[in-house]
DNA sequence: TTCTTTAATCGTATATTTGCGATATAAGAT
DNA sequence: ATCTTATATCGCAAATATACGATTAAAGAA
């Protein structure tokens, strides 16, 4: 592909992307419904109730870490997870300044 | 990596993921916004304002397509693409299905 | 100290995504 | 019929993502 032109957008535009794609895997939306539930976890939990293997579940939580959409902290040998809710917020309303708001005034028929 | 994964979790799951994976590009979120504040347009005056060729942007826009999240139409020797509001809707609320009522009830202090 | 438990990281194989030029297609214009 | 315009698709190269076993690291238990 030669060249990523990622960097040709703009920071928020590279920041929702990067926020979706933290979300863009079916393991990655199971870990966070199960956090979400259960308010938090830690790895092995997880590992127990996910198919797939212990260090590809640490893998993906430490993809949804660095985007910024969990929280983990050292407790031992373990490690503790939790949804980062300010995160989500703040990615919902940037959403929704993008595209909710256009849609109130022109949700009109088109091609 | 050997064997894919994703059949292995909830449709649903599954359809999040995929939703939010078309959304997981700058670019494809650049077309969205685009699309947004003119409620249609063709393919090459989306391809005016990115920073892309011709061929990548009529890719974005087929994934875009694929998963649902814009409509278009042949229109002579032009194509005019629009956002699929319904799409959006739909998603939004499956998000906050699976987020947002959970947020409320458990928000509480963890790792 | 040594053993056990828990999780992160490394190395590697494979699959998918991104991007572009070149080409094909389709329809209106000449 | 040929030319032009607009877009989709093909083929390829390079970058990323996905998955796992093996290894490492870190801390409590024996």
């Amino acid at each position: 592909m030669a060249i990523h032109k990622k960097e040709s957008f703009s920071q928020k535009e590279q920041d929702l992307a990067a926020f979706a794609k933290a979300l863009a895997h079916p393991a990655r939306i199971a870990i966070l419904k199960v956090l979400a539930q259960r308010n938090e976890c830690i790895c092995g939990q997880i590992v127990d109730i996910l198919p797939l293997a212990q260090s590809t579940v640490s893998q993906h939580l430490k993809e949804l870490k660095t985007a910024g959409l969990i929280n983990g902290t050292v407790d031992g040998p373990r490690s503790c997870y939790c949804i980062n809710w300010k995160a989500f917020d703040k990615f919902n309303e940037e959403f929704s300044f993008l595209f909710n708001k256009l849609k109130v005034q022109n949700e009109k028929a088109c091609c």
